[in-house]
DNA sequence: AGCGTCAAGAAACGCGCGTTTGAAGCGGGC
DNA sequence: GCCCGCTTCAAACGCGCGTTTCTTGACGCT
C-alpha cells in the first residue's frame, strides 16, 4: 500500500529533513504545474524535473490527480488563513466593523504579496489562478461549493455599505474577484505589450493601491 | 489532400446548405470545447456528437488543433467587430471622443449580449474565455500580441482622461477586462451560491449596467 | 458508359500517457 | 545475523488518443 494519507511534505516550508523524495515531487509538480498547465504536464515531466523515480508519484501521492489535489488543498487553505487574518485585524482595528477600503485591502493584498518577483508563493498563486480554469472536476467543486471563505468578505461588505442592496454587493464582489483572477501571467504579458511597457508589475505596492483604488470607488458609486 | 484551405463553414450564421459536415463538426466541436475543456473533448467525442465519420476532422480542417484555431480565430474576428462597432457609434455621436461610460460599454455590451441565455453566440463566448487559459500555444500567442484592437478602447480612454497618466489607464483596462474574463458559467455558479441565489445572471441588461457603473467609478477613481 | 473528383466511411497505426508490478536497497529491532 | 517495514528502481502493461490509410460511394461532365 502506499504512505498518501500522512501528508507530512510540505512543499519548502520546511527543511526537507523528512521524506524528501514527496517534497521534491511536490515542488516539481506545483511548479511545472503553474508554468504549463495542468494537462501539459505529464507525470514523466514531474518526476524528471524532480530528479526522482516515475513511480514516485503513485507511491507518494495516490495518483496524478491526487497530487494536483493536494497542491490545490494546501495553498488554498494557506491563502484563505492569510485573507481571514488580515480581514480579522483590520475588524479589531475598527471595533467590528472594518470600512470598505480595508476589507478590500485583506481580499487582495495576500494574492499580491505572493505574486511579487521572488516570493516563494509566487509559482501557487499562478497555480490557484489555473485551477479555477483548468482544475479537476473534484477542484471546481470546491470551488464552487465552498464559499465560506468568501462570504466573511461579503457580509463585511454589506455591513459596511448598509444603503447598498446585497444583490448589488454580491455583483461587486465578483468583480473585484475578476480583478484578481486576471494577474496570470499570460495577462500581465498583454498588458506590458499594450501598454509597451511602462506597466511595471513589479511594483506590488503600487498595484495594490491601484487595485484598491478601482474596487473601492467601483463599490461606493 | 484535404481541403482545410476553403474555410467556406460559418457555425450557424448561414443556412447549413454546403459542407454540411464540416459546420456539424465546427458547431459540436465549439459547443463540447465550451462545456468541458479543450483537452477533455476528443476527436472522437466531437466526431460522435456531430453524428460524422471519425476522420471528418482532420479531412476538413487538417488536424485538432487547426479546427480549435479555426473556431478561435473566427470568433475572435466577429466579437472585435461587434466591439469595434459600438465604439465607432459612440464616437460618431461625441464628435470623435466619447465620454469614459460610453466606451466602457462598447467593451462590455458585446460580451454580455453573446453571453445572454439563448442567445445562439453563448457558447462561443465560452469558449473564447476558456481559449485564455486553456488554448493552444498559438492561439496564446495572438492573444498576447495582437493588441491592436484593445488599443482603440486604451487611447479612446487617455483621451477621455486627460488627467490620468497613461499607465494608470493601462492599469484600469486590465482591471475593466477581469471583470468581463470573469463571466465564465463556474465563476457565475459561485455568485450563484455565495448570493443564495439574489443574483439573476439572466438580467443582461442590468449586468451590463452594474459592471458599467463599477468600472465607470473605478476610472474616474 | 466511363472517368475524375471530392466526400464519407471502416479500420488500423503508433505513440504517449497514467499506472502497476516485482525485485532490489536500506534501515533499525530482536 | 536475520528479518521486516518502508522506499526506490527498472520495466512493462493497457488504454485512449490524434492521425493515416485505403476503400467505397456520389455526382457531374464529355
Amino acid at each position: 500500500m502506499s504512505p498518501t494519507d500522512p501528508a507530512t511534505a510540505d512543499g519548502a516550508e520546511a527543511p526537507e529533513v523528512e521524506a524528501a523524495t514527496k517534497n521534491l515531487v511536490f515542488n516539481a509538480a506545483e511548479r511545472l504545474f503553474a508554468l504549463n498547465g495542468f494537462q501539459n504536464v505529464s507525470v514523466r515531466d514531474i518526476t524528471a524535473e524532480a530528479g526522482v523515480n516515475l513511480a514516485s508519484v503513485n507511491y507518494h501521492f495516490g495518483s496524478k490527480d491526487a497530487l494536483l489535489f493536494e497542491i490545490f488543498r494546501r495553498r488554498t487553505v494557506e491563502l484563505s488563513r492569510d485573507r481571514a487574518k488580515m480581514l480579522h485585524e483590520a475588524a479589531d482595528r475598527h471595533g467590528g466593523n472594518p470600512p470598505v477600503r480595508e476589507i478590500l485591502t485583506a481580499l487582495f493584498a495576500p494574492v499580491l504579496r505572493w505574486l511579487s518577483p521572488g516570493h516563494e508563493r509566487r509559482v501557487s498563486l499562478q497555480f490557484l489562478i489555473r485551477a479555477r480554469s483548468e482544475g479537476t472536476q473534484e477542484m471546481r467543486d470546491v470551488l464552487r461549493t465552498d464559499v465560506s471563505h468568501l462570504r466573511r468578505f461579503s457580509d463585511a461588505l454589506i455591513a459596511a455599505l448598509p444603503q447598498l442592496p446585497p444583490e448589488e454587493v454580491y455583483w461587486r464582489v465578483h468583480f473585484a474577484l475578476g480583478m484578481i483572477h486576471q494577474n496570470r501571467f499570460a495577462e500581465l504579458d498583454r498588458l506590458n505589450v499594450l501598454s509597451e511597457g511602462i506597466t511595471r508589475e513589479d511594483d506590488i505596492d503600487g498595484l495594490l493601491k491601484r487595485m484598491v483604488d478601482f474596487a473601492e470607488a467601483g463599490f461606493l458609486a
